[in-house]
DNA sequence: ACAAAATGTAAAATAAACTTTACTTTATGT
DNA sequence: ACATAAAGTAAAGTTTATTTTACATTTTGT
């Protein structure tokens, strides 16, 4: 899976740990996610789409490994 | 996190069986998520709404605990 | 160039997802 | 009522997510 964190974080002016500390993780949790060491459970895929008021296809995306 | 997936098995006619086999996981995590025992991972939430045609945010809902 | 902030990374520990096996209960069809 | 399919459940085991701590590297502002 993939992801647009980096991008929408810049968009909205964020740091990892600004977005970590909104969404109620670390801020290695964060990192992590942006480097695809792991997948996040979909609590937190829907906890960052309602930030950033965006679907959550629009932010995460199957790939080929899925 | 709340789910509509018994329903949308309905809507589809699917068994919890049929559900499991179609995005890989087996039939005791369609149970379990059905039954809100666990958070499935976004992958799962991305490739249930890919089959159902329906937006992560129409068959995942965050609740009161999240 | 320097200081500070942000990001990257990693190891160890814990929590949670997911599997497998197996059994029980409930629903459905005849 | 009976047989069968579907759903519920549970324990043990494996894998993966997430945290914590800690440090190294990169970026940003002055």
């Amino acid at each position: 899976m993939k992801n647009k964190l980096k991008v929408e974080r810049a968009i909205h002016d964020l740091t990892q740990a600004d977005l970590a500390q909104k969404i109620g993780v670390s801020r290695q949790t964060i990192n992590a996610m942006e480097k695809n060491k792991y997948v996040p459970s979909t609590v937190l895929a829907l906890k960052i789409a309602r930030l950033f008021k965006k679907p959550v296809e629009e932010l995460f995306f199957l790939d080929e490994n899925d």
